[in-house]
DNA sequence: TCATATTATGTTTTT
DNA sequence: CATAATATGA
């Protein structure tokens, strides 16, 4: 039986409502995520069966985090004795690929698709730029993808298209990108929402399954959904209607991406019978973590407001330092973190560093690593935009599917195999002239006798490379991908290569050493089990879909978190110290452009509500910027804060230390040294 | 065709 | 300070 006495009432009463549309509207901290876990667990007590509830979730990494906590609340078997499958726990992202693995053939894709990451995007975008003769006045391919986004997921943000130029040009570019993904048999994060939204419209009887299948539909973070998946929640459950959705207005991050707030705040108007559950009570910060926070938002005019109160006392002031540079702020974060680990016997897990921007962590890693303190990095682009897991997934996705024109012709010559820029380029307008793939116009013996004799038999080595490679994953034998990749990278030379590429034999070993943990990685998923086709085709996914997977030995053992202001919504920590609080950071110089002022409070509120028992922040006078020092500005968001509220330290007034810690300090100290 | 040298250029957040 | 796009020489 699951307990729900641990419940305030209010959430008691969401979590007991299990028919028809609820919507939970509350500030940060009030139990909205711990809700939602207790009403799955709930419902599965009450003999729904797992399989019918799904809970949408804005991340994998809080997809797994509430499957866990379902499965500690349920028991292991059912009544009957029989063994409880597991709710589907995932990202809408997740969801479309499940639904589309099964069906999207019926859109005219091949089984074997992969997910082109932002990279390939950016090169598809990149290529047809180059093709639309450069009269094109601003061609910021990143910006262009972004643009695309909007236009494509539909929604308040795609009106921007209205006028018929922009309008014409936005789908011609629209059109030529779709063509050369589709030509790839390739989709990327937005088309499997869209693409999914076409299958339900084109389909009913997929629609009507997934329907009958999920009858029960939760999705937490419901204020940073856009309007496709808005769509898609709405097709899932207008029919039976028990869906329940969670969010705060204030916490909306994502507009940039096309987050509509209003599919929060209007559910009243798609449900009219929706029962509204406010919750109130905080349960994570201290008083003056919560006035903080308040105080801060409160500067926003578009919101609903909130009563938000805590019974966990006052606690601690913030503390709010001022440094010379970005290397001291790092350098005395890092102090100050070990100053609690070894005075308070704060441990390293209880601790966590937020900023603003990925690059910001670099400094914070180089001083963290110095001082020989562990830490755990969550999110962070920079691994899979090396050169050699770019490089190393484009040969998978190619060697999964050789029609792949834009995986094949970014290692056609990688290592350097005689096929250059220029025959490259050949090759892909004897294939546009054809109407196939590169690989096709390849074999085609006219397409070689075009070729000088060199070239043309660095092409057929090439072609018989890639089917020599490819015989093993489909012959029916069970195979280590692991092997299978060890030796398609020596074979091809391209370790060699790495090694050769890179003067500094550190950086080079580093990344053939990151290429061998990927290399590791390819049979996780199991050897001898299924066939190796789809195991590659799952490994892409995850590597596309779920690149934020902690490694196991990463997330063991005591480390401080080290995280963005947008990955770390939902999160908590004891101790939490915000970096970087200067004007241009936060709020970043490109809000001030862009009219979201806002959305960089909201991403400050969301930033201090992490914070359980102290919060600490800081700015720079100056800060290192492409190499050189520049001057810095507090954010002006400090000035929100009551001022009653923070302890200034500018390192002049050192604070004296109480006896107590001092002695605690002392002890840790000789305990190191015995 | 390939490898190295030079220069331009960059603002943020992520499934 | 980095990386990526371009130019040049072998
Ligand atoms: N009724 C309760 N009694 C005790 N603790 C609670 C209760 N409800 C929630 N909590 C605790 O409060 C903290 C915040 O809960 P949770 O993460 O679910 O909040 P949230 O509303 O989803 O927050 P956010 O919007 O910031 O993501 C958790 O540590 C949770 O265990």
């Amino acid at each position: 039986m699951v307990n729900l006495a641990s419940l305030n009432p209010q959430q008691r009463t969401a979590a007991a409502t299990l028919k028809g549309p609820v919507l939970i509207l509350a500030g940060a901290g009030t139990g909205k995520t711990r809700v939602i876990t207790f009403r799955i667990a709930h419902m599965i007590d009450r003999g729904i069966a797992p399989v019918n509830i799904l809970a949408v979730t804005f991340t994998n990494k809080a997809a797994r985090e509430m499957q866990q906590r379902v499965s500690k609340l349920i028991p292991k078997k059912d009544r009957n004795g029989e063994k409880l499958e597991r709710p589907t726990i995932c990202t809408f992202h997740s969801l479309c690929l499940k639904i589309l693995r099964v069906h999207i053939e019926k859109l005219g894709y091949k089984k074997n698709f992969v997910i082109y990451s932002e990279s390939e995007q950016l090169g598809a975008i990149k290529k047809i730029l180059s093709h639309m003769s450069a009269k094109g006045e601003k061609t910021d391919p990143a910006a262009i993808l972004s643009l695309l986004s909007k236009y494509k997921n539909g929604g308040e943000s795609a009106k921007a298209f209205a006028e018929p130029s922009v309008a014409a040009l936005a789908q011609h570019i629209r059109k030529k990108y779709e063509s050369a993904l589709r030509a790839c048999n390739a989709v990327d994060f937005d088309d499997l929402i869209l693409l999914t939204l076409r299958l339900f419209e084109e389909h009913p009887d997929a629609l009507q399954a997934c329907r009958d299948k999920y009858t029960y539909v939760m999705v937490d973070e419901y204020q940073d959904t856009n309007a496709a998946q808005f769509k898609l929640v709405h097709s899932l459950s207008s029919e039976h209607r028990n869906i329940c959705v969670v969010g705060d207005d204030d916490q909306s991050i994502y507009g940039w991406r096309g987050a509509e707030i209003s599919n929060l705040l209007d559910m009243e108007k798609h449900f009219p019978e929706v029962k509204v559950v406010k919750l109130e009570q905080n349960y994570r910060s201290t008083t003056t973590i919560l006035t903080a926070a308040n105080a801060v938002i409160k500067n926003n005019t578009q919101r609903r407001g909130k009563q938000l109160w805590s019974d966990k006392g006052q606690g601690k002031r913030i503390t709010l330092h001022t440094f010379e540079n970005d290397e001291e702020e790092s350098k005395h974060i890092v102090q100050q973190i070990e100053f609690m680990r070894l005075a308070s016997q704060v441990p390293w897990e209880d601790q966590a560093i937020l900023f603003r921007t990925n690059q910001q962590s670099r400094g914070l890693e180089t001083a963290l690593r110095q001082s020989n303190v562990r830490y755990h990095l969550i999110g962070g682009q920079s691994y899979f935009d090396r050169r050699e897991i770019k490089d190393f997934l484009a040969y998978l996705k190619m060697l999964l599917n050789p029609h792949d024109d834009i995986s094949l012709l970014r290692i056609a010559n990688v290592p350097a195999r005689g096929l250059s820029d220029v025959t490259m380029e050949r090759m892909l307008s004897a294939s546009q002239e054809r109407d196939c793939s590169v690989y096709a116009a390849m074999r085609h013996t006219d397409v070689q006798e075009s070729c000088l004799n060199r070239t043309k038999e660095s092409l057929i080595e090439f072609l018989r490379f890639i089917d020599e490679t490819r015989a093993p994953l489909s012959d029916g034998q069970s195979l280590s991908l692991k092997v299978w990749a060890e030796k398609f990278l020596t074979d091809t030379g391209y370790i060699e290569e790495l090694q050769r590429s890179e003067k500094n034999p550190d950086i080079a070993d580093n990344r053939v050493r990151n290429l061998k943990e990927l290399v590791e990685k390819l049979d996780e998923n199991g050897v001898p089990t299924t066939n190796p086709m789809e195991r590659l085709q799952t490994f892409l996914e995850d590597m596309t879909l779920d690149s934020d997977r902690e490694e196991d030995k990463d997330n063991k053992g005591d480390a401080v978190t080290l995280i963005t202001m947008h990955s770390c919504k939902g999160l908590e920590f004891p101790h939490v110290y915000i970096v970087g609080m200067e004007d241009g950071l936060l709020p970043h110089s490109r809000s001030k452009v862009e009219n979201t002022l806002d959305e960089e409070r909201r991403l400050f509120y969301v930033a201090i509500t992490r914070a359980m028992v102290t919060l600490t922040m800081s700015y720079c006078i100056g800060r290192k910027k492409y190499g050189q020092m520049l001057p810095c500005h507090p954010s002006p968001f400090l000035k929100e804060l009551p001022a009653d509220l923070v302890e200034l330290d500018d390192g002049k007034a050192k604070k004296p230390v109480t006896e107590e810690v001092g002695q605690n300090f002392f002890a840790a100290m000789k305990r190191l040294a015995d």
